[in-house]
RNA sequence: GUCCUAUUAGGUUAGUGGUUAGACCGCUGGGCCUUCAACCCGGAAAGAAGAGUUCGAUUCUCUUAUAGGACGCCA
């Protein structure tokens, strides 16, 4: 039975990146018929956020992420908040200095600090010294007892085997080898009795008995650490799968500063969330086919651990907005009008029926990335305020006799009839564009001008039918009533 | 500084020890024609540099360059 986790801390709103792991946690236990668990790890105090874990299971729950087990919806393997399970750790910590793999040590923040001056200015890697600091080793057995009797502040380090080579398999990066001298005796338990990552997060994931830790990049380098605790502790590891970090377009880590990053931001911006999940699910993975858009269960068919790569995936903003786009073209309009009916309202128009709407989507959507872009892009439609025209424009076109002869014709033979279908509009505008001695090619762009204050839209024709005789009177009027 | 990783058209990415190196976006030519857009049919356009292994390397190895990541009592 396959069980993963998706495991963030509550240290702000839920980062894209994020969502991205989480997805594909979540595709992977799907497709295995598995669990996925929602594991909450707050063992850093100083950092925790208000509000975030609502926040972040809001912002899941709105891209179809969901989980069988967490703090929200229960299960056998509770609590899932690493804060309620503090007594474990301290438990499991001793364990392990019982059995000599991992040690005490009692250096201040100050002498850590000195320490790693000390190795950068002699041009080593920062990493703890057993040998030298003050710890149970370097102080003794009788020393070690006497200060931990009077509670000096002191904190459990992982002893790391200095003369071996850690390995271990990875999913997406292959063998692993890591020499034993390069890993840090990591804090395990820190002086305040709480756990660090690495040991919360081992622990868990053996009492909740998961079988692949699917986890950002980022981690690769600490998991040799784990591999050891593993041992220490003489359980079995789980699989690993480290996916490939999140690039800005420059190639840096994938932050704030190069654009948005928070799906709430996303949300904000209108993006549906079955694009945004289909275009993260393809950042550092591919299905091995040419196929890029996927409903929800067609990501679930075809992902695999396999095929997520290496590298790290580069964000395209434009490839999202293309991918938003097509899904506009290809949802349902009656759908999509009840969604966006309330903001056509509260931007005063007045041509808001249910079905109308529908129809203006249908017509509009080709041209729009967003949803919401229709109610601006068919003001036209919906009201009948329209957006100014570029005086030079305007004053070119009412400057124009032949065209003005030609909307004269045009206002006179509207009719219900002449837009009964295409082809009889299409007569019509015909006639009018020859009465003025005009091709028909060099009418169509100033009528939609002059109908619809725009210089882009749908079919002129489906966009007068839409309007109807009535509509578009007073504004063929508004044109010709201009002195020349 | 130490360790690790990546580098394919303008952008994002597939694939491969022998291929016309594929796709999407963008660009471009044309079609349709009721302008623009959309749509349809075409086109141009790519394996960082060097060396090695090999009959043959974009693919394997090494070096260099560039970019990134990790090196906390953060996660």
């Amino acid at each position: 039975m396959v069980r993963v986790r998706f495991a963030p801390s509550p240290t702000g709103f839920l980062h894209i990146g994020s969502l991205r792991t989480a997805l594909y946690n979540y595709l992977f236990a799907r497709r295995h018929h598995g669990v996925c668990i929602l594991r909450i790890e707050d063992t850093d105090r100083t950092r925790f956020v208000e509000g975030a874990i609502e926040e972040q299971i809001a912002s899941l729950k709105w891209a179809g992420v969901t989980f069988d087990e967490g703090p929200h919806v229960g299960g056998q393997h509770g609590p899932y908040t690493q804060s309620e399970r503090f007594d474990l750790y301290r438990q499991y910590g001793m364990q392990l200095v019982e059995n000599g793999t991992a040690y005490y040590a009692f250096d201040s923040a100050q002498e850590l600090d000195d320490m790693r001056a000390r190795q950068q200015n002699a041009g080593i890697a920062p990493k703890y010294d057993r040998s030298t600091m003050r710890n149970q080793y370097t102080l003794g057995e009788a020393e070690t007892r006497r200060l931990l009797d009077e509670g000096a502040d002191h904190v459990i380090r992982l002893k790391v085997p200095l003369d071996e080579e850690i390995r271990f398999h990875d999913d997406v990066r292959g063998d692993v080898v890591v020499h034993g001298r390069e890993i840090d005796d990591q804090v395990l338990l820190k002086s305040d009795g709480f756990p660090t990552y690495h040991l919360a997060n081992v622990v868990d994931d053996h009492l909740m008995e998961i079988t692949h830790v699917i986890r950002g990049e980022e981690w690769l380098p600490s998991t040799p650490k784990h591999i050891l605790l593993y041992r220490a502790f003489g359980w079995e590891p789980p699989t690993f799968a480290h996916l490939p970090l999140l690039l800005n377009p420059d190639r840096s880590k994938m932050s704030k500063r190069h654009g948005d990053v928070m799906v709430t931001d996303f949300i904000k911006k209108g993006y549906f969330p079955e694009s945004l999940v289909n275009y993260v699910s393809l950042c550092g993975w591919n299905p091995g086919t040419e196929q890029e858009l996927f409903s929800h269960d067609e990501l679930i068919a075809a992902f695999s651990l396999e095929r997520v790569s290496k590298a790290g995936a580069i964000f395209d903003y434009r490839k999202l907005d293309w991918m938003n786009a097509e899904y506009l073209k290809a949802g349902n309009p009656e759908t999509y009008a009840d969604q966006i009916l309330p903001d056509l309202a509260q931007m005063g128009y007045t041509y808001i029926d249910r079905d109308f709407v529908a129809k203006v989507i249908t017509l509009l959507r080709e041209r729009v990335t967003f949803l919401k872009d229709i109610g601006t892009f068919g003001d036209y439609l919906f009201g009948d305020t329209l957006a100014n025209v570029d005086p030079t424009v305007w004053s070119d076109l009412t400057s124009n006799d032949a065209l003005r002869t030609a909307l004269t014709h045009f206002r006179a033979g509207l009719s219900a009839d002449v837009l009964r279908d295409a082809d009889a509009f299409k007569q019509f505008a015909s006639s009018c564009a020859a009465e003025a001695g005009m091709k028909v090619g060099a009418m169509m762009k100033p009528l939609r001008i002059v109908l619809t204050h725009r210089d882009v839209g749908a079919e002129l024709y489906d966009t007068v039918a839409l309007l109807g005789v009535e509509r578009c009177l007073p504004r063929l009027d508004a044109f010709l009533e201009v002195q020349a």
